[in-house]
DNA sequence: TTCTTCATGTAATTAGTTACATGATTGA
DNA sequence: TCAATCATGTAACTAATTACATGAAGAA
């Protein structure tokens, strides 16, 4: 027979997205998981249906609790953060590991085959990858102006939320930049394959540190 | 009865990642294993284990071929891609869709949590990032050196690779100095709570444009 | 009245990870 | 000769996604 009493698994970081969102005020799901649309999804992003989920498992817990509000004949959960959730919540923070940020970025897998494509195609994706970002600027600018007028919904954070908001605006606008220069940079190439005036160019690429190319490359666009 | 042909599952994007270093030339499941860590790790990270199944699922589909050698009594093969794999990724080179990057960032869930730790908690945060980027900017370097001296592996791909390496460049660089940054910022905290000194300076960060702070950040560091 | 969006989930499937296994080669 | 690391996988598990379902409220 198997012990009685299972060893419970431990929590995912998705748990604790979810918890220090709790730590805030409470919230019913369907509110968490707007929440986590409009901040932590830019920089933890998981799918709604898991957002329904995981509570449930922090419950189990005792890390937060639920009561059940009724508006009309529906149902509507609210969970609320406990003292050991918590506990629960400082332990983690305080627990070192995965200090890098990791990136997935399909579109730039299209740029390294571009070659089985022809320059066109290249071109087309990296115009997508330039269209994502200025969305990205455009959302991440309209929340900062609101964060710095009105101090957003939680103003006793706005310190926090400046850290946080710093590191998305600097790694949207870096790949903005980026696919700008990159634009540029193809903008005379006749096709995808080798060229010795192109790999010239890269040589230069490669030699230019990053700290000079982003200020030329801003000065180069605005004479335009 | 169920139908005898099944229709094959679409491939993930995963398996043209695989494809597409294929696409260069036939490579040992363990030299695709060593080829992605050295570049399309950075960008489309996978365990290794999933890279010696991932090339079967190829050949089901008659994308790549394999030949079985020996070296002493192991076994060990080799994929070569054909024609039809060729055309496999043409196709998805081509195919519009998830032109933005994703970024999976944990050390920011625990920032934006910082505040049911201490401030210790959140340097020793800030501080492991700064690490960890600064391994980083290390392996990119010396990448980007080789790639300009010798022209990598395949110097026919010299202008293809510094389009990619310089993507990376610049999001590790901007992730690092956003370390230096906030470390700079929160050199004067007491504690995580909230302050009118703190908003002040949280109102004037989301007020100032990301261009200017790139190169103020970099003279203010400077002058120490 | 109908359509859309809000609001709250469930079920099935899978891509991916973690942990393990093992023989060969090299260097101390 | 012993340890490390190179080289090549397999098996079990699970976090997460995709697709679906459905009632209520407000707009047109």
């Amino acid at each position: 027979m198997q012990a009685v009493t299972q060893e419970p698994a431990p929590l995912t970081t998705t748990s604790y997205a979810l918890l220090s969102l709790l730590a805030l005020r409470p919230w019913t799901t369907y509110e968490l998981a707007k929440q986590m649309r409009r901040s932590l999804h830019w920089f933890w992003p998981r799918a709604e249906s898991k957002l329904y989920v995981e509570p449930r498992k922090l419950e189990a817990r005792g890390l937060v609790r639920s009561e059940t509000r009724y508006n009309g004949r529906r149902p509507s959960t609210v969970y609320t953060i406990t003292a050991a959730g918590r506990r629960a919540l400082t332990t983690w923070v305080r627990r070192p590991g995965n200090p890098g940020p990791v990136l997935e970025f399909e579109a730039l897998l299209r740029i390294f085959a571009a070659d089985a494509a022809g320059v066109d195609d290249l071109r087309a994706v990296l115009e997508s990858v330039r269209g994502e970002m200025e969305a990205s600027r455009a959302f991440g600018d309209a929340l900062g102006t609101e964060l710095a007028e009105t101090g957003g919904p939680f103003p006793d954070r706005v310190h926090i939320n400046a850290l946080v908001h710093r590191l998305m605006s600097l790694y949207v606008h870096a790949v903005h930049q980026w696919a700008l220069w990159a634009l540029d940079e193809i903008g005379d190439w006749g096709d995808t394959g080798p060229d010795p005036a192109k790999a010239d160019r890269a040589r230069t690429t490669f030699r230019t540190p990053i700290a000079r190319s982003a200020e030329e490359t801003a000065r180069r666009l605005a004479r335009r």
